[in-house]
DNA sequence: GCCAACGTTGGC
DNA sequence: GCCAACGTTGGC
């Protein structure tokens, strides 16, 4: 089982909208990066936990936590014309795009900021805190993961 | 294959 | 809205 982090803007989908959904669960569209595609069509798999990260908004951070409950199959919205995330280069016999399926597992009681995140030295080589990383899809080692839960506020 | 121009991400 | 840090595109 491994850990990792999805990166969402809240303004397009954010961690309430898949709590709202009715089995929530959602796909994990929209992914038009290979390195993060090579990771959702090759080692995501079911059973994985992962971060709910919250991007392009005020305050940057993780919200939650959701389960994949699907492992990595072709992103259909890649051949729908109508579709923002529409690819003409992805075709149904050879997809060049794959998402997975997430299930809503917790939303913690407050955001753990970017700002709080980048003060922890016990994070040094997180992916998320390297200077320039865009990847919306990234692994978080174990320890990491552990560390973060330990930020969570306790009710 | 190189690399300049352009587009996107995402924090600030 | 700005801009750094990429990633992609396309001419050569």
């Amino acid at each position: 089982m491994n850990y990792w982090l999805l990166k969402s803007e809240p303004s397009t989908f954010g961690i309430d909208d898949l709590k709202a959904r009715p089995k929530k669960t959602e796909p994990w569209d929209g992914v038009r990066n290979y390195q993060a595609r090579n990771m959702l069509r090759d080692e995501i798999k079911k059973g994985d936990l992962a971060f709910f990260y919250h991007s392009n908004c005020k305050p940057p951070g993780i919200v939650g936590v959701v389960e994949v409950v699907k492992s990595g199959y072709p992103d259909h919205t890649a051949f729908d014309p109508d579709s923002a995330y529409f690819d003409a280069k992805s075709q149904p016999q050879n997809p060049r795009w794959f998402m997975v399926d997430v299930k809503f597992v917790k939303k913690f009681p407050e955001i753990i900021s970017l700002d709080i995140l980048k003060k922890q030295p016990e994070l040094e080589g997180f992916p998320l805190l390297r200077k320039g990383n865009r990847l919306s899809v990234m692994p978080v080692a174990a320890e990491h993961w552990n560390f973060v839960q330990g930020l969570v506020k306790k009710d």
